[in-house]
This record gives structure tokens, C-alpha cells and sequence, in this order.
DNA sequence: GGCAATTATTCTGTATACAGCATTCAGAAT
DNA sequence: ATTCTGAATGCTGTATACAGAATAATTGCC
């Protein structure tokens, strides 16, 4: 295996679209990906050979995208015995809920202060394109954009440290949130409610923006709690 | 991080103290350091070779400690051009602080409710001490604990990744602090402040504390504004 | 003499090779 | 039969080597 750009090797699985030049952010996001949808179950060793001929690169980009992901509370790096798919218990899970929350709720009222209007309506837009993917019952891209959404409204504070912070949390809480399934009821629940988020951002109202996101959140919580056994 | 560690089985009977030599570890925290103090000034770039033959280390462990320094923030990995020292501008730090001192607001309530009274007589005793740094005028040491001290709170509200978050934003924003030099007038205010701190803590008065932080941390913007010139 | 193009050098990105530690399995002794 | 010891195997940690890209330098041309 020698270069990804002269050879393409066959990816086995669709959707790789980042071929960049720095391989070890592709393997980076790859890895990410593959602990979120649970390729990698947590408590389970990461073997680098075993790993890097499976993804056809070496161990050494290999190495420095673990060690990234072990920044990003993804895994844990024992010493001399590798890395391994950090667990989560559910106190730590609520413990993360709680801290986005109370990030989520700063941002709201700051994003409601200081966003533009172009700004707020890329969020509407990204609202209508989930509402979408809720209608033709896309589970997966709803989930993205539901995330994307949160994100963008967090954004709109226009702070950076606390956009990375809030991200950092939800990188690590992805993962939760993808096993939380939630019944179609509580879907449109959860659609009704960030229907109201979109009107109060919508309408400037930091008060009700902050309620309902704070809301929103704890409600998240009693999703996937139960899906916790640990 | 400082998560409440997970469980190695039986494998930790007696206090035997060994030393782990990770040098990517080694190298991780001397790159830190030499960032902080300014041995890498804020915007050069770091070659690898040089300062892997500067600290007589392989490239391999610097690179993987380079990558875990962006994920912290110190540093930014531009593709082809390796790892420049992250230059903060003064909004950037200002939204830290913003950041932090919602951190420790919030911390400091969960702490005045959740700390055990030991848990509150070892902050006590680190400000102790602190104190005796400041009366023989050892300023590294004084600030260096001064870190600690709002570390420790922080941990007090039992919550990891609360914790994380602000040990990531501390990181981030030590550099600047340490530059943030302050005049002998100054430093007996921010002493008197601390005292108030520890009091209130020990009082487990939740609001007086959270003011107290709040307060202090607005001025420590206040000193370092000046010593940021872009 | 200045500008542009081409070469030369340096540095990053990746792969591979080697050494040391950990885990496991087998064999011997009690 | 059980337990302890030791060798064998596999994996991690680090170093080195090599290829490609970016920057610096030099030379040719106008």
C-alpha cells in the first residue's frame, strides 16, 4: 500500500468523501465514526496492526489519530497495553448532559442578542431540510441535522471557546445519542419541540429560547438513560 | 483526564508507586511548558527535527504530542507546514474567560451543595500554602497553586466533564495568565479575593462564592487585557 | 538591474524496522 | 491436582528511512 493519491484503494464501505492530504485526520474522522456506530464497542482494545491493515494505512498516522481521539475522551490510552473504547457510565453521561445544557442555555441567550438575521435564517433552513428528512422518516440524516442544529444555534453566540467546548461534550456524547432511539411519538415530541426553538430564536426571545432548549436537554437525558447498564 | 479513573480490577493493591515513562507524555508536558513560558513564542513554527534533537527525542512520540497540543489548543496543525504556536487574539480570550467563569460559577454551587468537608479542608490547606508563596514572594509557586485552588473547586462539584472542559480552557488560557503580570497592589487584592473565596466555600455559601469567582474572574480580565496587542 | 523560472534544500507525511514489555501457555515441582 | 515459574508470542513504544511538497536560492533572460 503506498500512496492514497497515485492508488485508490477500493473502499469497502460508501460515504468516505474526505480524501485530504493529511491521512491521519481522514483515519481521525473514520475512527470517530466507527466508535459512534459501535464497529468499536466500548471496553474493546483497539489492535493498531489489526486496525491499520483494515483501513490499509500504516500504524504510524494511525498512532496520532488515537492519540487524538484519547484528547477527545473517545478512548483511553493505557500505557504499554494500547488504546480501549472509553466507557461511559450514566452518571457521566448526565454529568455531560448537564454541562451542555448549561452551555447550550448561555449560548442562547447570547445567540439571541448578538445573531444575524442571515445568520438565524441558515438555522431555519437547516430546520425545514430536518423536518424533511423527519417527513420520508430518515433517521439518520435527522439525527445529523439535529445535531448540526445545535451546533449552528451555539455558533450564533459567536464565542469560539465555548463553540469548542460545547463540541468537544457532543463529539463524546454522539455515540449515547445514536443508541437513544426514541418511539415516534416522542419523535414528533421532539420535532414539536425544536419547532418552538426555531420560533423563539426566530422572534429573539431569550427567555423562552433558553427554557426551551433547557428543556429539550433534560428530556434528552430521559432518553437514553434507561439505555445505560452500567 | 482527571476522570474518577476507571476501574483496574485488583490489580492496584499496595501504594506501589510506579513511574510510567510514556515519553510522548514526557514530551507532551515539556512542549506545554516551553509554550507557556514563551520558549515557543505565540505564531512561530515548530520544526520537528530541530526540536526533536533539542530535547533528544525521535520525531514519532514529538509528532503524536504535537497532535495531542492541537487538540488542547496550543497549537494549529496546518497540512504540509507542520505545528504553529496558536496566537490568541483578544476576543479569543475574552470569550475564554467568559467561558471559564460560567464554569466556575455553576461549580461553584454544585461544590457549596456536594463537597465533603475534607474535600473543602484540602483547598483550604492549597490556599494555605498558597499564601506562603505569596508572603516569600514566589510568584511561579503563588501561581501555579492559584490554579490548583480553582481546579480543586471545580473538582468539588463532582462532575468530570465539567472538569474537563475547564482544565481545557485553564490550559489554553495559562499562557496568557502567566504574562498577565500584576503590580504588588494588585497581587494582595487578588489574595484578599481568594480569602473571601476559600471563606465562602467554607461557609458553603453558594451565592456569595459564585459572586466572589465572578468577580475575580472579570478582573482577571481586566489585568491581562492590556498585555494583548492584537 | 529586476523579474521570472528552475533548481536545490529543507521539512513534513508516511512506512517500516527493531526493541521492550505484557500476556499467555506449557511444564515442572510440591 | 494445583500453583509457580519460564519461555514464546504478540503488541506497543520509539527510531530511522524514504517520498512528496513547500520554501528558499540561484541563475538565466529581458
Amino acid at each position: 500500500m503506498h500512496h492514497p493519491m497515485s492508488e485508490t484503494p477500493e473502499r469497502d464501505t460508501a460515504a468516505i468523501k474526505i480524501e485530504r492530504h493529511s491521512l491521519h485526520d481522514a483515519i481521525l474522522n473514520r475512527l470517530r465514526d466507527m466508535i459512534i456506530e459501535g464497529d468499536l464497542p466500548p471496553g474493546s482494545r483497539v489492535n493498531e496492526g489489526q486496525i491499520g491493515s483494515m483501513l490499509g494505512v500504516s500504524r504510524t498516522p494511525l498512532r496520532e489519530a488515537l492519540k487524538n481521539l484519547a484528547g477527545e475522551g473517545l478512548v483511553d490510552l493505557i500505557p504499554s497495553r494500547g488504546a480501549v473504547v472509553k466507557k461511559f457510565a450514566a452518571k457521566e453521561v448526565r454529568d455531560m448532559l448537564d454541562v451542555v445544557r448549561m452551555l447550550e442555555e448561555t449560548a442562547a441567550r447570547s445567540a439571541c442578542e448578538l445573531a444575524t438575521t442571515h445568520g438565524i435564517s441558515k438555522v431555519r433552513a437547516m430546520h425545514d431540510e430536518m423536518l424533511g428528512c423527519y417527513r420520508s422518516g430518515d433517521r439518520l440524516g435527522y439525527y445529523k441535522l439535529n445535531q448540526d442544529i445545535h451546533s449552528a444555534i451555539v455558533a450564533l453566540a459567536d464565542n469560539a471557546a465555548l463553540s469548542d467546548v460545547h463540541s468537544l461534550l457532543q463529539t463524546r456524547l454522539k455515540r449515547i445519542r445514536f443508541i437513544g432511539h426514541e418511539g415516534p411519538e416522542k419523535w414528533a415530541k421532539a420535532v414539536a419541540e425544536h419547532e418552538e426553538m426555531i420560533a423563539a430564536l426566530e422572534n429573539r426571545d431569550a427567555d423562552r429560547l433558553s427554557a426551551v432548549i433547557s428543556k429539550h436537554l433534560r428530556k434528552a437525558w430521559e432518553r437514553v438513560k434507561d439505555s445505560l447498564n452500567d
